[in-house]
DNA sequence: CTTGATATTAATCGACTGTTTAATTAATAA
DNA sequence: TTATTAATTAAACAGTCGATTAATATCAAG
């Protein structure tokens, strides 16, 4: 019995809102929401009315923000790409001066801040390929602009470095090596809502520690065994 | 100028058309147009009268074979669905009989069929991961009951047996080994759309060549250099 | 030849989608 | 205080979608 005009759902009337203390706004709101349910349901199974529902807002909300809802899925990606960036950007960058040998190598670091970003926010992985890079809209130049390139500009010639160094064996592509990484890296987060069931896990701490020690160690020194 | 009624473009009427000899029938054309659609952009942005005008008849069409949107994609799912099983009944069949020695080991007879299908059909892994893995739709226990259990109950005891016989390492968790060969193999077809023309490669036996002996040089013996 | 099953189209229906517009209220600046 | 800008809603629009129905033509069996 939906007994309305109570004081718990309240119908907002037209006009702007008073400005509450300590509130979210409708916008940042809109993309939390949004990544949540593209994540859950693909970009175009969602409707706005959900978006703008589970935001407590109106749909003509996206539009006056996003422009419209291509607006809206291009806010959600740029986010997700920002924050992958800034993680790349960060393990790059921490080792350049001096040559630290007293610091923790390339490898590890890349392969810790890298899943501790996608274990924090596993719909990242999940809308950028879902959404982003296996459709060819827009967004694909997006993703290619603002990351992509980027990226290959900054990883191939740590990775290299670290086979002239002899930290990574050389005779391996170095394409080949970096696409098999991040597939590890990736897979278990977007098989997860049937695996994760099936195999018994979850985005927890236990599971990011126990993940990556092993993407590590399977990584460097293989699965073969003595008898080969 | 669109000028109808030419002999090209012949458009049907109503009824049964006479059976001409070797002609696909159309309920095979459209799980075959209904795959490709789905794997290029997703199920819910393909509509059914897409996919009707690429196996060249009618949505109603759909009703009739498959009785709805729903029905046509469990129709391509389960094709695909027992393409994979296939091949993973044949890997591990194959070795049964009295432990032959002379035959390739376990491992890379896995890796080279499981590649050799995917990269033969590239849509297979996008519709799955796509529009049944991730997403909680009465498809995910279709996918479970006609595949995930039966693969599960195939592949870990042969795993486990490998390792026994010291051919794997036993110091690395079964199921995040497998979890990580799965993503290493996947990825490059899941990403292949973006990252194939940034990175250039596609889908041509060259690569799967590459591909497969990359991933199984990477997987058993590892990344790692002299100078660690 | 007739009868029923099979395979197809055209036309249409209601539901839902993204988007636009006009009205409304609060915040801010002059 | 007044005018302007910012933030929000309700209502409606045209378009598209999946699904249904009735008609129609061919095939296969008796």
């Amino acid at each position: 019995m939906p007994n309305r005009q109570t004081q718990d759902i309240k119908k907002r009337s037209p006009g702007r809102p008073k400005a509450e203390h300590g509130e979210a706004d409708a916008r940042q709101l809109l993309i939390d929401t949004a990544a949540r349910l593209f994540a859950e349901q693909g970009y175009s199974a969602t409707s706005l009315r959900q978006v703008a529902a589970g935001a407590g807002v109106t749909p003509a909300m996206v539009a006056y923000y996003f422009k419209d809802k291509t607006g809206l899925l291009e806010a959600v990606t740029i986010r997700s790409l920002e924050q992958l960036l800034a993680v790349v950007k960060k393990v790059v960058a921490a080792d350049q001066p001096g040559d630290d040998e007293s610091s923790e190598p390339f490898l590890p670091r890349f392969v810790r801040g890298y899943l501790a970003t996608i274990n924090a926010n596993p719909w990242i992985p999940q809308i950028l390929l879902r959404e982003v890079i296996s459709k060819d809209t827009p967004l694909r130049q997006v993703f290619i602009d603002r990351f992509a390139t980027e990226v290959v500009g900054l990883v191939p010639p740590r990775v290299l470095a670290e086979m002239s160094a002899g930290r990574l064996r050389s005779d391996l592509n170095p394409t080949y090596t970096v696409l098999s990484l991040i597939g590890m890296c990736l897979f278990p987060y977007l098989a997860q809502p049937v695996l994760g069931p099936l195999l018994n896990y979850q985005f927890d701490d236990e599971f990011l520690a126990a993940y990556t020690s092993h993407t590590l160690e399977l990584f460097l020194e293989g699965a073969a065994g003595d008898n080969r």
